[in-house]
RNA sequence: GGGCGUAUAGCUCAGCGGUAGAGCACUUCGUUGACAUCGAAGGGGUCACAGGUUCGAUCCCUGUUACGCCCACCA
């Protein structure tokens, strides 16, 4: 291909006129591109460049808008539940880049203590190990590598999806300052006695074991036994009979309880039963807990192993007796033969024991609901242990102080229910107040040794000292200390750490070792954040105790009042709105799980992947060889051809299109398909626009000088012609300008659209639905844009003089300029590549789309007028194609077009239109016209536009069987509408009740309809009579 | 037991007190000068069911049915 160095007229604001040599090929007079959109050609190569530029950071100017990212498991990898939060996420954080805010979204990840603890434990486990050979600090110091191994694995697979998160900030929850604020959060709390240690009853993981928190522990509907047990008296007589699904627990039961009404038992109340099997005996307690009607009305009580028990227990004076070890092996507090089995072994023996003993009265089938950990599935065990928990319920301090009352809980309630909170969809409010209202205590030890260790310590007496350090536990010693100190082993709760994140990663706390005066009071303004985004199922675990954590401490000042920015509730929540996104689900709506075999990598839609490829990634985890094959199967059958990559900017158009309000989205990688074809049109409608920004439409010969000079003269003009309509224009070139340079019709319709587009897009962002706010943009480019304007611009462009053809030109880059940046922040990559072809054109300035402002509605002038006129070529022009299609004829052939009928307005608009009609529905121009008021109209296929007839001549084209019946269906189906707003208007309730708009509109359908229905009569007639 | 949600075209889903919509799939035609990752033209719906409110209900209310999620659980 040969080049030229040839000028290109460029304007910015139009007044200014700027002239840019370009490098362009001759044989278009335009720029070209590729034929085809390839997202991996361009993906590569703009998120480096954005990065490094800085733009990702907060600017200091404009009203701050800040999103936090719910920072991932440090080791983890992006599913798609990840890809298509960050995906909403990017597109606020770059929607309120470009309107001007002072953006952060602040990332991070999390040291996800169990998880990532037992990765590493897996990893020693394939050499043979345990963390108990290597020792907790060489444990640790294995974690932190496999940390620093991995922890780049999720970032960048973000910014393969384009995240503009700004990493120069990026945080981790074991950071130096993110840990300080999680010392500084415990002693302040346990200062306050809102932690307080203690012996109880705890969701104990035995596999892990540590304990868990109740959020952690999943019911799983199982079928099992109910089993009747008798528990004889001392000193003969039946005794009791009781029922449980945990017979094996009888070794450490301590009573038997009834309800005190029950008058089959009221008599053995108080007395003692025999404990089967263990020589113990047991008392009879009276408790209105009982619920005689179900089993034989009577509990057999192991406080040390059940909840309800253990709290029954407490309230009685029995002390719990634990019969089952850490690992859940029973302990020496059973019967010796029982010792060292595990629980369910004992289940069996203790049953056996009891049959032979002829103590087992029956056994039935029953439904039961067993706890299980969400981390191993191990079964649950409740254990008698001693935990830190933070108090969440109790109305005063454990001294008895007053204003103790849910010092924590309640200002988070209050932060909701008072609206400075606000759930996006709304309904989620009700879980939280509803958890919030119910709320247990929070257990915060775990018994792991990754994670913040807790800052506590003992002396040798037992007395527990909190400090920063041992050093400062002393100083701030109540009591002696007794010997040494030694710190509590255990570490606190993954999620204790990530409920600071709204102010831990703000540099709070100021004026710490690790957090300079400086950065929490620079960064204090990005809280409350404006929105966060996550799933519904960490609102408990996360979203409560941010705002817990958040209301507590944000603006704490060291006398323990408010700073004056915080000093209300309002200003001392974490963030303003919670956007509760859906749970992403396969095609069918199955949960997507590994176990199933049917996750999709987001990267992989992004990059593709062959078949054979995505076979044994998807089953090499699955350990059942028939699961194995089923998966295989489906997967085979279901992608015969692997993945083909469709780029990050369909993957996410394809998630912004799915985020309506529902719980769960169903994710087609078919509509993902469909994107990246979307994203292909932009590219060629882009395509088509640039190549037809040459100086001139025939292609220039030879690059010889006289050419060249010949074009540069051309040039000149229209860089004249420019300046002078600019003038008389004024700015705003969408302003009504005088009738010598006015936009044609086209132009005025097309700003028109963009403005209402750009309305519809606006208002949807705002309220969240982002599937409404990319619909309107993808109807716009697609069935707007390149469905019509660029076919209206086509005639302007290939006969139109010098000013129209330079007009259209400005149009068709003006408006692609504006939609890019609409749609930058739902597809940045493909944006960006092809902004950065436009905005030469239009003499922009800028290293990127990003920093360009987002358009505003108002920028584009809304035109009934031209819109009107359009409508009427587009229905003009859809007839003829409606009469092609029906009838058969070749798209290309040349027809001849008569009207007829019609008004003033249709005669003008014929006029206006006539180069457009002959243009794009290929009408033979010495054969368009008006029939005469005497013409003997030909037989012909006509179509209706209001009053106005179109008519395509028969001469011998025309089926005339096919035209009749058509005409006859339609007119029918046109009565039958007719028929209905008559109903409605016979009614004198409707005439009288409904709006009198409503029922002007019944009146004008009729005549409309009846006009059409005239006009088709007569053409039918027309045609029996031919 | 408590709370929340869903039911609209073959599929996945928008929608709204007054003409029922999109994408995909389907049918027919087409390699026309941005795009076959495309274009043009079509077919397809008792808006789960029953009552109520209303001039008018797919939409609001009540109930029924079916399905789903969360929380709490009687051993």
């Amino acid at each position: 291909m040969t080049y030229v160095r040839v000028r290109y007229p460029s304007t910015e604001p139009l007044l200014a006129c700027s002239c840019l040599i370009l490098r362009a090929p001759l044989c278009d007079g335009g720029i070209t591109m590729e034929k085809s959109f390839d997202p991996k050609a361009i993906e590569s190569r703009w998120y480096p460049q954005w990065e490094a530029s800085g733009h990702f950071g907060p600017t200091g100017a404009g009203e701050p808008y800040c999103i936090l990212l719910p920072p991932p498991n440090v080791t983890g990898t992006l599913h798609m539940g990840h890809a298509f939060q960050q995906t909403v996420m990017d597109l606020l954080i770059r929607y309120q880049r470009m309107s001007g805010r002072d953006t952060l979204w602040q990332g991070g990840t999390d040291h996800a203590g169990i998880a990532t603890q037992k990765i590493v434990e897996n990893q020693l486990a394939a050499q043979g190990k345990t963390k108990h050979d290597l020792g907790r600090a060489a444990f640790v110091e294995r974690v932190w590598e496999w940390k620093q191994e991995s922890g780049s694995t999720i970032s960048n697979q973000m910014r393969r999806l384009g995240a503009s998160i700004d990493w120069s900030r990026e945080r981790f929850t074991m950071d130096e300052g993110l840990s300080a604020a999680v010392r500084k959060v415990f002693i302040e709390w346990y200062r306050a006695g809102l932690i307080y240690r203690g012996k109880r009853l705890v969701h104990w993981d035995p596999v892990l074991g540590t304990a868990v928190s109740d959020l952690e522990v999943e019911n799983v509907d199982k079928d099992g036994s109910l089993w009747s047990i008798r528990y004889p008296s001392v000193g003969g007589g039946d005794g009791v009979v009781v029922a449980t699904t945990r017979p094996e627990t009888l070794l450490g039961d301590v009573a038997v309880a009834v309800h005190p009404e029950d008058e089959r038992y009221a008599h053995l109340i108080g007395t003692l039963l025999e404990l089967p099997l263990t020589g113990r005996q047991i008392p009879v307690i009276a408790d209105d807990y009982v619920d005689k009607d179900f089993g034989t009305g009577a509990v057999k009580i192991t406080p040390a192993h059940d909840f309800n028990d253990f709290a029954m227990g407490q309230r009685h004076g029995l002390e719990p007796r634990s019969i089952f070890t850490l690992g859940a092996i029973v302990n020496e507090n059973a019967p010796a033969a029982y010792q060292g089995l595990d629980r369910f072994e004992a289940r069996k023996r203790v049953l056996a024991d009891l049959e032979a003993a002829g103590l087992l009265i029956e056994t039935k089938p029953h439904k039961l609901s067993i706890p299980i950990s969400q981390r191993t599935d191990a079964v649950i065990e409740p254990m008698l242990t001693d935990q830190w928990f933070v108090d969440l319920t109790r109305d005063e301090l454990p001294d008895g102080r007053p204003g103790g009352k849910r010092a924590i809980t309640d200002p988070a309630l209050a932060a909701v229910t008072e609206g400075h909170v606000r759930f996006v969809p709304e309904n989620w409010k009700a879980t939280y107040v509803q958890w919030l209202t119910n709320i247990q205590d929070w257990c915060i030890s775990r018994q792991l040794w990754w994670g913040h260790r807790i800052p506590a310590w003992f002396d040798e007496a037992g007395n527990i000292f909190v400090g920063e350090s041992d050093a400062d536990a002393r100083a701030h010693a109540q009591g002696e200390i007794v010997g040494a100190l030694r710190q509590d082993e255990d570490v606190l709760d993954t999620w204790f750490s990530s409920a600071l994140w709204p102010f831990s990663t703000m540099g709070w706390p100021e004026g710490s070792e690790q957090n300079s005066q400086a950065e929490w009071a620079r960064d204090q303004r990005f809280l409350p954040s404006a929105v966060l985004v996550t799933g519904f199922d960490i609102i408990f675990f996360w979203v409560a105790r941010m705002v817990m954590a958040t209301t507590y401490f944000a603006g704490r000042q060291a006398d323990g009042s408010f700073d004056r920015k915080f000093a209300k509730l309002a200003d001392r929540v974490p963030f303003r709105d919670v956007y509760i996104n859906a749970i992403v689900r396969d095609a069918e709506g199955q949960k997507m799980s590994k176990s199933k075999g049917n996750t999709l990598d987001p990267l992989d839609l992004i990059d593709g992947i062959t078949l054979e490829e995505l076979v044994h990634k998807s089953t090499s985890s699955l350990l059942i060889p028939q699961v194995r094959e089923k998966v295989e199967k489906r997967i085979r059958k279901e992608y015969p051809a692997g993945i083909q990559a469709v780029g990050a900017d369909a993957l996410r158009f394809t998630f912004a299109a799915l985020a309506t309000h529902g719980r769960t989205i169903n994710f087609d990688l078919k509509r993902c398909e469909g994107y990246k074809n979307f994203c292909n049109k932009l590219w060629n409608a882009a395509r088509f626009v640039l190549q037809n920004m040459g100086v001139t439409a025939e292609p220039v010969e030879a690059p010889g000088a006289a050419a060249l000079d010949a074009a540069l003269e051309r040039m000149d003009a229209h860089i004249q012609a420019i300046q002078e309509r600019a003038a008389l224009a004024g700015l705003n070139r969408f302003d009504a300008p005088p009738a010598a340079v006015a936009p044609s019709l086209p132009e005025r319709w097309i700003v028109s659209a963009l403005g209402i587009a750009t309305a519809e897009y606006h208002a949807q962002v705002a309220a969240y639905r982002f599937d409404l706010a990319a619909q309107a943009l993808y109807d716009f480019v697609w069935n707007e844009y390149c469905d019509w304007f660029l076919e209206l611009a086509k005639p302007a462009l290939a006969n139109g003089n010098a000013t129209e053809r330079l007009a259209m030109q400005r149009t068709l880059l003006e408006v692609l300029e504006a939609v890019l940046r609409l749609l930058h922040p739902i597809i940045p990559f493909i944006t960006e590549e092809i902004w950065q072809q436009v905005a030469p054109q239009l003499g922009l300035g800028g290293k990127s789309i990003g920093e360009r402002p987002m358009p505003q509605a108002s920028e584009f002038a809304i035109d009934p007028a031209a819109t009107a006129d359009i409508e009427w070529l587009k229905a003009v022009l859809s007839g003829v194609r409606r009469i092609r299609s029906e009838q058969n004829i070749a798209p290309g052939k040349p027809l001849p077009l008569l009207f007829t009928g019609g008004g003033m307005a249709d005669i003008e608009r014929q006029q206006r239109h006539a180069a457009a009609i002959t243009f794009i529905a290929r009408i033979d121009p010495e054969r368009m016209r008006w029939l005469e008021k005497d013409d003997a109209a030909p037989a012909a296929a006509a179509s209706m536009v209001g009053e106005l007839k179109v008519l395509i001549p028969l001469a011998g084209l025309i089926d005339l069987k096919a035209e009749q019946q058509r005409l006859a269906k339609e007119i029918t189906r046109l009565e039958g509408e007719i028929k209905k707003c008559e109903g409605k208007l016979s009614n004198a309730n409707f005439v009288a009740n409904a709006p009198p708009e409503v029922v002007l509109q019944e009146r004008q359908r009729i005549a409309d309809f009846s006009t059409t229905i005239a006009g088709m009569r007569e053409q039918a007639g027309r045609l029996s009579e031919g």
